[in-house]
DNA sequence: CTGAAAGCGCTTACAG
DNA sequence: CTGAAAGCGCTTACAG
């Protein structure tokens, strides 16, 4: 393996000339540079990264930390962060919590993150009180994507929860719904992250400013997935009384309410509407009204937000906090209620 | 930020003995070993992963290289794959081509991976002859999963695609079908993995196997996403005279032809049959009939057979190649033709 | 603009 | 079982 002294032998000049030239630093001369260049290239050289980050003290290396992959929401989110980051000369560090405060746990408090990369990425990822001090003795530069639990210092991007739901209920209540269930997330859980207490929040508030007290029955809890959106109507179905609508925090959940209730004789949207939030890939298939999140763009600009202090602008962050506009998109799955 | 010698200091013994017990080699004596951790544990100490790399020459990390990463199959196979590597104390570098030849190239012929992983995972990566020199040039352990181009001297893990796609035609065939539709990748793609030439070579032979020589005009190819099995399904429509059946390639090239299929107000399955390979995670809700495929069996089995040549056993592969089983699923988007 | 030298913080033979 | 010393391969002040 060649290594930079070789280079240096080569090109006549000493290794710290050759690092410079290398990484790009303005302080080489034109000939000397393109001599560098040529040796290098010459003898097919690249740095050892290893060294480089000790040498260096820069990891050239962001994690991001996501609760699972394969949703949607996640899977998007990460696509687009790697495009930046690489592009940025970024290496991507894949973190997947798995729903397991264990896995939460050992990322926080172990070595896991010591040392071996230059900022953080948190999507959707819940912090308790005292998580922040392990969070923030991290030193590094860091952002959270859909709420998760902001990070005092750090920038945030995301929707609006609380307005989108608001949209979603506002098109089921102009259709003429009054019975609208909600279908949400797990609000017992203490590390709730805010998006589906907020999307409930805005659902209710919502319906309370159009005079409509939410009815308790008509609230489920599921996790953000096809079978919780299942279960949660199955429970629904099971209150007896069914509602004329489902607003599912999620385009995932609302997929399992359409499956659930296609599978008890009910017609989708005759019987009951369905509104989700997401616009998922498949979402067009299963024609599901939705209001739609830009997830790309969560994942692009939270990676470019890190950007500024990874160069070392260490408290200039790119654009701080920012928040996405949603959109309602209406599909086939909700419709006014049959006698209304 | 305390380092190794600090340790050694507090525990009165020298570095080599630090380094020696903090990472459980047997030659250190248990009083020693005790000293040492309790020393390390109250300065809360954490070895420099950028030293340990460049002193041990080992990285403690993996590639895992996909096409994509949001499709159900990547998505599932990294998840997996992920949770495996990381309980074996390894990091998961993600590394994107996004169906980009530049990107492929950048990650072959650049330096974006020497050095700085112990072992490549490709998924569904396809290599040109030329490639492989650039890939065996890393002297790296590698695995691919799902077909792509086997590499000399890695293991696979795949699952037997013309197996496959015979299980889909035949139960297509013996619901009545003649005239079937297959909806595959791109075959002009000099780069193209075996995926799709696998499942078009499984159909064709199952049909002629039955006598039915496969007509031209109803195959069509497609990228493998909706929007691709859209587009196919729209120009197999547009070529008049539409079949009775589809066999999609994908899962999410199966959901796109539904989509167009309904959309020209054609019925499934009582017009026309389409049946998927993948059982994506929406393909209850759409009632998609399909050919399931284990993703992230597949994503760990990969992962677990890089860890024996991780562990030093230079060319002990786990359990070598794979070929994993299918299953066809039915549900409810295949029926026997109109009048058969 | 360039170089000599120190330093980044570990691990690994080697010797005992 | 343990330590002294060299070495991994860069980058960074510092000086010129």
């Amino acid at each position: 393996m060649t290594r930079i002294d070789d280079v240096a032998r080569l090109a006549g000049v000493s290794t710290a000339t050759v690092s410079r030239a290398l990484r790009g630093l303005p302080t080489v001369s034109q000939s000397t540079r393109e001599r560098v260049l040529e040796a290098a290239s010459q003898l097919g050289y690249i740095a050892s990264p290893s060294a480089s980050r000790l040498a260096g003290g820069k990891t050239r290396a962001v994690a991001v930390v996501v609760p699972r992959i394969t949703p949607w929401f996640f899977s998007t989110v990460v696509e687009a962060a790697e495009e930046r980051l690489h592009r940025a000369g970024y290496d991507l560090l894949l973190f997947n919590l798995g729903g397991s405060e264990h896995a939460r746990q050992r990322l926080l408090y172990t070595s896991t993150l010591h040392k071996r990369v230059d900022a953080l990425m948190l999507v959707a990822t819940p912090l308790a009180e005292n998580d922040f001090a392990a969070v923030t003795g991290l030193a590094l530069p860091g952002v959270t994507v859909s709420a998760g639990t902001p990070v005092p210092g750090w920038p945030s991007v995301r929707i609006d929860d609380i307005a989108t739901a608001r949209t979603a209920t506002d098109h089921l209540l102009s259709l003429g719904h009054r019975r609208i269930a909600h279908i949400s997330g797990d609000s017992t859980d203490e590390l709730a992250i805010s998006t589906h207490l907020d999307r409930r929040h805005g659902f209710q508030q919502r319906m309370r400013s159009r005079g409509i007290e939410p009815d308790p029955a008509l609230d489920v809890e599921a996790t953000f997935t096809i079978a919780g959106g299942s279960k949660a109507t199955a429970e629904l179905l099971r209150r007896g009384d069914p509602p004329t609508a489902i607003f599912a925090a999620s385009d995932e959940m609302a997929m399992g309410a359409i499956a659930t209730l296609r599978s008890a004789g009910l017609r989708v949207p005759d019987d009951v509407s369905v509104i989700g939030v997401d616009d998922h890939d498949v979402a067009g298939v299963v024609g599901l009204t939705t209001v739609a999140q830009p997830a790309a763009a969560q994942g692009r600009i939270a990676a470019e937000t890190l950007l500024g202090p990874l160069r070392g602008n260490v408290d200039e962050y790119g654009d701080r906090s920012v928040v996405l506009p949603t959109q309602l998109v209406v599909r086939d799955s909700t419709a006014p209620p049959r006698e209304s």
